[in-house]
RNA sequence: UCACUACUUACUGAAUUG
């Protein structure tokens, strides 16, 4: 049992949902452990309602089964779920106090993410590391630093969360500044500098700062990537593509996007029919880069293909109607949409002023339900 | 048989829309 235990765990790590699910049913007598990893297994690969049930079948509710559930709606950003398990829970821990702030911190609800940060009756370094990534990861930098200073300790994730804020910000002095002073650097800490200065248009650093790195992941390559796509330099990163050792589909949609924002969609087709897995980002980069670069056409084809749509992929869209002129088509289409978001009506909005119609974008403006 | 121990939950970095 404790080997199939350790077997689910690793299932649920590399994404396997269903042989986590699988090892967990042949065990005979499954104890609080297998419960608790299988759900966590469930939850964090997306099958939040197999997590639930299990949870809800299961003979005995440990308050660490309560607070994975809890962190699952979390991660599903479901605040709502979460808040009432939270309210539910027989008992809470340290860990459940911070998951509910990380929550709320996740969501940018500030205010209530203060409000549990007052009451919980007692903190760690992760609590407070969870209000500062509220602060620090919606905008509100002089929060964060004020906060960063008052913490009575700090860790390595604290030294990156404020790094990172200010990267985000285009701060690269102050990032860096923040990377000088921190005692010991993980590759968390490195990545966030070769964003920096990526978004700061530093080629040149960023590379040089990859190259000089103790070693690198996953992410730090399509970091590295990501600052040549960026900066307009797609042949740069395909160079570092092919180099890599291993490719996701975050790598790869980095290197479609490469492409795509250089208007070389041919190449962008060609990568992206090559690729063995692809998601709703990888079909709405190349949408987007149809859309913006005058294909209107290919952009439909994509859109009517692609096996499922979000917000961003109607907006694409929308946008793109807009903007060739096709005003009328392009409110159409809003109107087809279950969830519209800001984007969405100021595309159509720019779209009008942009064609000089001032009177259609202030009537659109006024009808608008929600505004930011 | 019992006890003990071990395995499970919370914070930070990469890709697409104004």
């Amino acid at each position: 049992r404790y080997l199939s235990n350790l077997m689910i765990e690793a299932y649920g790590k590399c994404h396997s949902p269903q042989l986590a699910l699988e090892t967990f049913h042949a065990i005979k007598n499954p104890n609080l452990f297998s419960y608790n990893i299988v759900i966590e297994a469930c939850a964090k690969n997306g099958w939040i309602d197999n997590a639930r049930s299990l949870f809800d079948r299961m003979p005995l509710q440990h308050v660490i089964s309560w607070t994975t559930i809890l962190a699952a709606y979390a991660q599903a950003r479901d605040l709502a779920q979460a808040r009432k398990l939270f309210d539910s829970m027989p008992e809470r821990t340290l860990v459940s106090w911070t998951a509910i702030l990380g929550a709320y911190a996740q969501e940018g609800e500030i205010e209530k993410a203060k409000v549990v940060f007052d009451l919980m009756p007692e903190r760690n370094i992760i609590s407070w590391n969870a209000l500062l990534a509220a602060f620090a990861q919606h905008g509100h930098l002089e929060s964060a630093e004020l906060f960063f200073d008052s913490m009575p300790e700090h860790n390595v994730s604290s030294w990156n969360a404020i790094m990172d804020a200010f990267a985000q910000d285009n701060q690269l002095q102050k990032t860096l500044h923040f990377f000088q002073a921190m005692a010991e650097r993980d590759l968390i800490s490195w990545t966030c500098v070769i964003t920096a200065y990526s978004l700061a248009g530093h080629l040149v650093l960023a590379r040089k700062t990859f190259d000089s790195m103790p070693e690198r992941d996953l992410v730090t390559w399509t970091a590295m990537i990501q600052a040549y796509a960026h900066n307009g330099e797609p042949h740069k990163a395909r160079e570092l593509f092919e180099k890599m050792p291993f490719h996701n589909v975050v790598a790869s949609t980095a290197m479609v996007a490469a492409y795509t924002f250089r208007g070389q969609m041919d190449e962008a087709r060609k990568l992206f029919d090559s690729l063995t897995k692809v998601n709703m980002v990888t079909w709405n980069t190349m949408l987007t880069g149809y859309s913006q670069h005058g294909h209107l056409e290919q952009a439909r084809a994509i859109f009517d293909t692609m096996p499922e749509r979000d917000t961003s992929s109607w907006n694409v869209l929308i946008a793109a109607y807009a903007q060739a002129g096709y005003l009328v088509e392009a409110e159409k289409l809003l109107t087809r949409m279950e969830r519209l978001d800001e984007a969405s009506w100021t595309a159509l909005i720019v779209a009008h002023l942009y064609h000089g119609h001032l009177h259609e974008a202030k009537s659109i403006f006024d009808s608008m339900t929600v505004r930011d």
